[in-house]
DNA sequence: CGATTATATACCTTGACACGTATATACGTT
DNA sequence: AACGTATATACGTGTCAAGGTATATAATCG
């Protein structure tokens, strides 16, 4: 498995994982609200474990299982560079934009600010 | 294939990616770059396109990839609600080290402010 | 201790996809 | 038209991981 990039790309490794935002969740509760098979909840976990998307304490029968940072920061890491290149691209719309709202401005003479 | 995430997930394209975002780029150049076989370059290429990842034009006999925002900004924003949770956690941690930092100085008046 | 709840693991099957090799298409040059 | 360069596609193969089912481990309660 290895990266990062991997462990997302599963669905449902996705949704457990959007779950465990709000907060701590035990296997059971995953399991209901996602209306998955125990055992796939386990195995998505252990994955998601190993590769250290999340950590797991126990309480009585249950584990808890929650968040850990590291992993998808370094997802957003590895976007920075886009994030620069698509930025530019949005001042370029926005510009052309303006052109076209200027053009029209001077068209109709009545027009908002700014 | 589907999904983003999906897309991402294979090193190779990762590295289409990364290459295209300084500048746009020629399949033969990718694949020199790359050291990948040339039917692999269009291979994924293809899956990129596809997915509106990249966009190609044609100069003669080379094609000319460039990158597109959106499918990026998409992953961009799924991990929205994940950067305010790891936010919160980089400010615990701090203010973790500043009580840390208020001890020390408690023990031995000498120290650094801020 | 036996029963029940909660979670983890083992084993199997299947399908997807990444890669390699071969070939097709397209444009350019002589 | 023949040849060379640039890129795309077709096909066969192997690997790997996701899902299902069954079973193991662990803790709680009667």
């Amino acid at each position: 498995m290895e990266s990062v990039f991997e462990i997302i790309a599963e669905p449902n490794r996705r949704a457990i994982l959007s779950l465990l935002v709000s907060s701590q969740q035990s296997v059971g509760e995953i399991e209901r609200q996602l209306r998955m098979p125990q055992p796939m909840v386990s195995k998505h976990l252990r994955v998601l474990r190993d590769a250290g998307f999340v950590e797991s304490t126990v309480d009585a029968q249950r584990r808890l299982y929650r968040l850990r940072p590291e992993p998808l920061q370094e997802l957003d890491a590895w976007l920075a560079p886009f994030r620069r290149f698509w930025s530019a691209h949005v001042d370029e719309l926005e510009r052309h934009l303006d052109r076209m709202e200027e053009a029209a401005i001077s068209k109709k003479k009545t027009r908002r600010k700014k």
